[in-house]
DNA sequence: CGTCGATTTTACCAGACGGTCAAGAACAGG
DNA sequence: CCTGTTCTTGACCGTCTGGTAAAATCGACG
């Protein structure tokens, strides 16, 4: 932790040319007013640099202020363009918000991913608490959207939770508890085990004002001392004695 | 936990009379329309019933909404109220807020503040955890308005972070840290190990939806499970081996 | 039972906000 | 350099929202 070096570029932000927009209902009902940016499906240079500015200017909004709390205005400003432009890109303030969690999800549920039922419990443990610390100290903005989105009763997401986000637990889950009948692991509940770690890693970001308050002046390590402490109590707790 | 019946009245709502208001600037500049309610140190009945209805309306409505998300509208139906007459009661949308918030400061330190230096580690930890998992569970309104408070960055509650939550904490490290230096505890960092039990104990109130789509019907018990997956994961992670 | 303050309501306002429109500016391809 | 398309903008609109004014109603107490 302590070691790797800082980045902020790039999640699943390069995925594929056409993709990160609020396109849901693009190519449908015809009688709609259709000649928003992208009705080809060839995006030009513009459109793809002005969706990502967009993108990018929302994030840091929405992230802050959450979904209500922001204003077209202010992601127009920050993505410095004026508010009728920003709305030639995306259908609306909903859309833009859409388009962001699409894309985040996958980034979120990536490092669970990562965990390999063939590696050794204690390596994929360790690593899977470190994978989730990097993306709070890199990724705060991302962390705080998703974190307001669930909070807020997970209106657009809901689904997601209840099927893919479920599915991939339920599939670590049964890892672990394999790795507990090997005797390789203390007995635990292996989604509560998740959920502590997604928990306490995610504070960090979350949490960040609270964390440098009662820290103080030495909270400038914090994240490469929480690394220390969460690694040791999780497998301190989690290995047969 | 398990065994413990469910309980949602009074926190710190039982003060003293004279509380839980609006009044910061009650007494003050002079020329200010003052006829709102409570002009009087001496409260009505009636303005004791209303601000209380009030009161719990916005908690509901703040802790669902978020700050800039809740209407006085909303609270305002909630609260079985017209929108003027519980302006009445409250000179604005934030007093509402700050007033929630200002009592629920105290209550929210509490279950830290009931560790006992002169008592077991182990017992006292536990407990501590115990303590907070039945606050998520009892009131995950509570929790979800401080969460949203300190995810905005903590525009009103931060100075009281750096001041007495600061403090406190501070004085329970100091204790946890006797503890490690008498052998009793193994070497953590005490404050990571607080936020560690704030961020896992809260998650249960805040990420709700999440936690329920994730377990599916076997969600029942999840705050049971949740105690004895932590209580079990933290200490023997953190007792010396 | 009348009176005066406490309480409640109806009507209203100014500004913010999400979104639209039509016209102008920039640009790519021929 | 012309032209059709893409991009950008200033002006505008209906609705929502926080908050106010003032009149009407209630209720405790002499």
């Amino acid at each position: 932790m302590a070691d790797c070096p800082r980045r902020r570029q790039r999640l699943a932000q390069d995925r594929s040319p056409d993709d990160a927009q609020g396109d849901a209902r693009l190519a449908e009902g015809g009688s709609r007013r259709a000649p928003r940016a992208a009705r080809t499906s060839k995006r030009t240079r513009i459109q793809r640099e002005n969706a990502e500015r967009i993108m990018d200017a929302a994030l840091e909004v929405f992230s802050r202020e959450g979904f209500r709390g922001a204003t077209i205005d202010q992601i127009a400003d920050a993505a410095e363009m004026s508010k009728p432009n920003l709305l030639y890109y995306f259908p609306g303030k909903e859309e833009i918000y859409r388009a962001l969690l699409d894309r985040l999800l996958e980034t979120w549920l990536a490092p669970l991913r990562e965990m390999d039922a063939g590696g050794e419990p204690r390596h994929e443990i360790r690593d899977y608490i470190r994978r989730k610390l990097e993306m709070a100290r890199d990724y705060p903005r991302e962390s705080r959207l998703f974190a307001g989105e669930i909070m807020r009763g997970a209106p657009l997401l809901g689904e997601a939770l209840k099927g893919p986000l479920k599915d991939l637990v339920d599939e670590k889950a049964a890892v672990i508890e394999g790795w507990i009948r090997q005797g390789r692991l203390a007995r635990h509940d292996p989604r509560h085990l998740i959920f502590a770690i997604w928990a306490t890693t995610q504070h960090y970001a979350d949490f960040d004002v609270q964390v440098r308050a009662v820290l103080g002046d030495e909270g400038e390590g914090r994240f490469s001392d929480a690394a220390r402490f969460l690694e040791r109590v999780f497998l301190d707790g989690l290995l047969p004695r």
